[in-house]
DNA sequence: TTGTTTTGTTTGCGTAAACAACTAACCTAA
DNA sequence: TTAGGTTAGTTGTTTACGCAAACAAAACAA
C-alpha cells in the first residue's frame, strides 16, 4: 500500500512540469537567436502590454498568474532594461500604470514570431485537438487546486 | 498575420505552467500539515532515492530532469537538514554516491501519503484516461524540444 | 607514457519563485 | 473625522533555476 504509488508516474510527470520548462527555455533561445534577450517571464508580461497598455501590477499579475511580488521584480528587470515604465496613477495614487517605452513596442513583431516558432517547433505531430485536450485537462487540474 | 496570434491562449497556458505551480505548492503544504519541511524539488529528489538509495548526482539530474548544478545545490540543502549524505565513490572518485539518512528514510510514509493525497486532490472529476492523455501530450511536447 | 577528451561535480552570476511583513493610499461607517 | 479594514505595491529571506566556466578524476589514443 504505502510502496507502491500507482500514479507515481503521470504525478512526476506533471509535477517536474518538465514540457512547461522546456518550452520556457525554448522560447528564450529562439528570440536570443533574434538578438532579444529577455527571459520567458518577461515575455508573458509584455505580451499582456502589447495587447493593452496602462495596466496595473495587480492586473498583470492576476493575467500571469504571478503573486505580487513576481510581478513588482519583473517590472524592476524590465525597467533596467527599458522596455517598460511606471506611471503613477492620478486617480489612485496606490497604483502603477504599466506602459511600454518606444524599444518595448518595437520589440512586438520580432517577439511574436519567435513565440509562433516556439510553438511550431512544441507542436510537431500533434493534432490540434490533442493538445486542445490536454489545455482542457490541465485547467481542471488548476481549478482543483488553485 | 503578426497581430492575430491563434495558439495565443494554448501557448499562454503551458508556457506559464500554472497547473504544475499549484501542484507544486500543494503538495508542499499538504507536507507541511504533516510537519514536514521540504520544498516539491526536495521531494522529487528524495522520491527516487526511497527507490534506491546510494545514487549520483548525474542520475539524479537525469531522473527529475534538471542540470547537474540544481542537483548538487538540491542535495547541498538536503544535506542542511540532515536527510541525505554525499559518500565518495571508492571506485570512481569523481562521483558522490547519495544516501539517505535515518532521518530521511524516516519521512518516506508521511511523504508518500501526502503525494497520494495531493494526487487526488488534483484529479477529482478527471478520468484517469483523460489524465494519461494529457500526459502523453505532454511528453510528445517535451519530446519536440528537448 | 604523455597528451587529449570525456565525465562528475562545484562555483559564480543573474533571474525568478513563494511567503511574510511592511508602507501608503483609499474606503467606509460610526 | 477618525478608526478599522481593504487594496496596491515594495522589501526581506530562502529556495531554486539556467548557463557558463572551472576543476579533478577517468578513459582513451598515439
Amino acid at each position: 500500500m504505502t510502496g507502491n504509488f500507482e500514479y507515481a508516474d503521470e504525478f512526476f510527470s506533471f509535477l517536474t512540469g518538465k514540457a512547461t520548462a522546456a518550452l520556457a527555455r525554448r522560447l528564450q533561445r529562439n528570440l536570443k537567436e533574434e538578438g532579444i534577450n529577455i527571459t520567458s517571464e518577461q515575455w508573458s508580461l509584455l505580451y499582456y502590454l502589447w495587447i493593452e497598455e496602462g495596466r496595473t501590477q495587480q492586473e498583470l499579475a492576476c493575467l500571469t498568474f504571478r503573486d505580487k511580488p513576481s510581478v513588482s521584480r519583473l517590472i524592476n528587470n524590465l525597467e533596467k532594461i527599458k522596455l517598460v515604465m511606471r506611471v503613477n496613477d492620478k486617480d489612485d495614487k496606490r497604483s502603477n500604470l504599466i506602459f511600454l517605452t518606444k524599444q518595448g513596442r518595437q520589440l512586438r513583431e520580432a517577439c511574436m514570431r519567435q513565440a509562433k516558432r516556439t510553438i511550431g517547433q512544441a507542436l510537431e505531430g500533434l493534432a490540434y485537438e490533442e493538445m486542445l485536450r490536454a489545455k482542457n485537462t490541465l485547467e481542471v487540474l488548476y481549478c482543483n487546486l488553485k
